[in-house]
This record gives structure tokens, C-alpha cells and sequence, in this order.
DNA sequence: CGAATAAGGTAGTAATCAGTCACTATCTAA
DNA sequence: TTAGATAGTGACTGATTACTACCTTATTCG
């Protein structure tokens, strides 16, 4: 829960990189929209001004970050999926891997889906549309797959099942906020995600 | 797109309904959390400090317009409801008439899910709360009905299904957000639902 | 008609925010 | 050892925010 406090006098790399670690931290306390560079500069031990010495703006920080999401997330889901023994079970593998991830860093999926930022910055709105587009795409692509392998049932339309599967990881995010404790992620995700498999899979084993 | 200016001078009850209106217009223009008070007061022709005669906080505004929300939308949804055949077709009218109503007022998703709202009061947290537990369980419960009358599998987990059932309307809701123009909110809520309708129904007809 | 009532205007407040800048402390390398 | 480079400090700014107090104007009703 504490800061591990690398104190002060970091070079230029290490700080900004702590930068954007704090901040997604801060973002999973206090909401996306609520955290100042005043709070990033006292998680750290700096003063705030020190803040400005490694970004221009506030704007550039969430670029940062947003960046740091991009590269870690397509990075596990890439890892999970290439594990799978088909591709049904790589879509299994990249969800559960997708869901960890959410678990440990809380704030992540809260800043892709933050209109805050959206609003704020056109270079910020085309990375988040990047990051769903690929997504997307990566979900359409391993239907089609386990379509051509007959996983899947013939007629069904990749576009909207990768849709579905996005919102599905929306919904179950927005609950576990509203609920917190009373339902766990892992616990709702693994219960949820069998109901769209059976979208998915063939009328007759 | 312009404010049909019902002038100045308003009893109180109709101002407030008017700060409720247009704080819902400028929540879908402007992002919910970037909507202040000066916004408001614009936006009817009166000056700033009038808006306070009428409600004794900003966040006693996101409070009445939540009410509002909730009100209209669960009238909306269960008028379509009511009107179903049967439980499964009752489902897709209610999905039918929610993604109009958004469209029509595209600040109530992004009010129900706005982070910057559930972190500001107690009250606004419970309502929306109340809200998705109240539409989860209405969902839950067209399922139950469509599995007695053998419109379902037998073995769905109606709770995961309604889960999956809200997460694909956010899912919806983003990417209308995010590709504005590019995909229509109807025209994709028209090939999705399909998709989770097959999660639903039983294997063999 | 005239006074009470209610709604809006004017002009503030204190707090908070991102961003700036001149200065200082610390590190590194010749 | 010292000189240059760099990270951080501290005090500041101007803009914006929710909210308030006092005054003015419109409406209503006896």
C-alpha cells in the first residue's frame, strides 16, 4: 500500500518512468479525473514542480501513460494467446490473461475508457481507438480461426462476437467497481465468460 | 444543436427540471466530468450563481439527474418489455428500446458509468448501484422465465448471461464513443445482439 | 394598486489547478 | 579538485472552480 520511495535525484529515465507508475497507481485510488501532478509529485517525495522538469504538460504524462498500457497489455495478451493449443483456447488463454492483469493494475482499464482523456487530447483519443481496434481485431481474428477449424459455429459474425467479448471485460470491470468486495472479478469472469463461449461455439458437438 | 432558450424567469420546479436538461446536454457534448456550473447557467441564459438558488451543491445536480435516469430509463424498459411475446422477445425489445433511448440522450450511459460520479458522494454511488443491480436482476429474470418455457438452455447461468448482457451495451456505448461516425450505436447493437442471443438458446431447435 | 414573495443579477470569496522560473544541491568526468 | 550538467526546490502566476451575500427586478394576490 506504501510508496517504496526510491528517493530522490532519479535520472531523467527512472523518473518518468515512476511517473507514469504513480499515476496509474493514483488512478486505481482516487479515479482518473482526480489525480493532479500535486499528488503524483507527493507519492514520489518530490515537489511538484519537479513534475515539469520530465513532462511538458499533464497531457504529455497520460501519453505516457497510455503508452505503458499499450506495450504491457498487448504484450501478456500476445504471450497468452501464442500458448494456446487452438485457437478457442487461445481466446480462453488471453482472457484469464486479460483479466489478471486488470487485477493487478486496477486502473488500466479505467483509463482506456476514461472520457476525461479522451476529451482531452486528440493524440490520446487515437491511441485508446488504436488499442480497441487492434484488440478487436486480435478477438475477430482468433474467431475466424477457430472458425475455419469448425470451433466455431460457421454463421457467426467475428466483428460482433469480438464486440460482445470487449463489453463483456467492460461490464465485469464496472461491477467489481460498484461492488467492491462483494463480488470479485476473477470470480465473475470466470462464471461469465463460459455463457459467451456458447455464442460461439457450433449448434451440434 | 442550439438551446431552444425557454427564457428567463422559470418557477422553481421547471428551472430545475431545465438544470437536469441541459446538464444531460452538456455531459454528452462536453464529457460528464468537464461540465461546471458556469456551463450550466450559459447554456439557459442565466448567470452562474442562479443555478444555486435552485440546488444547494453540484453534486445535489448529478443526484436529481441520476433520479432522472433511473426514472425515465426503467419506464422506457419496462414499457418495451411488457410488450414481448415471450421472455427472449421481450429481452430484445427492452435491448431495442435501451439503445434508442441512448441515442437519443447519449450522456446517460456516460453518467451511470462515470468513475468522477461513483468517487463524489455515498448517494451518487448507491443510485447507481441500485440502478445496474435493479437492471441485472430484471435481465436475470426474463432469462429464468425463457428457460421455464424451454426458450433457453437449461444449464444458462442467468446471472453471468445478464452480466454479459450490460457489458455488451458499454461495450456498444465505447465504441460509438470512440469511432463517432464511423459505426452507428443502432447498426452495431443490431448485428451484437444476435450473437449474445446464441449464448441463450438452446442447442438444438 | 401595492406589498409580499420568489427568481435572477452582481460581485465577490477561498481553494485548487497546471505550468513557470530563478535558484540550489548533487552527480559526473576531465 | 573543479567545472559543467542535470535533478529538484520554492515561490510564484493566472485561470478556473464551486459556492455565497447582498441587492434588484419580476410576478402574484389580497
Amino acid at each position: 500500500m506504501a510508496e517504496d520511495t526510491p528517493r530522490k535525484r532519479l535520472d531523467a529515465d527512472a523518473r518518468r518512468e515512476e511517473i507514469v507508475r504513480v499515476t496509474l497507481d493514483l488512478a486505481a485510488k482516487q479515479g482518473v479525473d482526480d489525480v493532479t501532478t500535486q499528488d503524483m509529485a507527493q507519492a514520489m517525495g518530490v515537489t511538484q514542480g519537479a513534475v515539469f522538469r520530465h513532462f511538458p504538460s499533464k497531457d504529455a504524462i497520460w501519453l505516457a501513460v497510455m503508452h505503458w498500457v499499450r506495450d504491457r497489455l498487448m504484450a501478456v495478451l500476445g504471450r497468452a494467446a501464442e500458448q494456446g493449443r487452438d485457437p478457442l483456447d487461445a481466446l480462453a488463454r488471453m482472457f484469464a490473461a486479460h483479466i489478471d492483469f486488470i487485477a493487478a493494475h486496477p486502473a488500466i482499464p479505467r483509463v482506456l475508457t476514461s472520457e476525461h482523456l479522451h476529451t482531452r487530447s486528440q493524440a490520446l483519443r487515437q491511441l485508446v481507438t488504436e488499442i480497441m481496434l487492434g484488440y478487436e481485431a486480435r478477438v475477430a481474428g482468433l474467431l475466424e480461426a477457430a472458425k475455419a477449424e469448425g470451433l466455431a459455429r460457421a454463421d457467426l459474425d467475428a466483428h460482433a462476437a469480438a464486440t460482445l467479448y470487449i463489453g463483456m471485460i467492460q461490464g465485469l470491470v464496472l461491477q467489481a467497481s460498484l461492488l467492491r468486495g462483494h463480488r470479485t472479478l476473477k470470480a465473475e469472469a470466470a462464471r461469465t465468460f463460459p455463457v459467451f463461449l456458447q455464442a460461439v461455439r457450433p449448434p451440434n458437438p
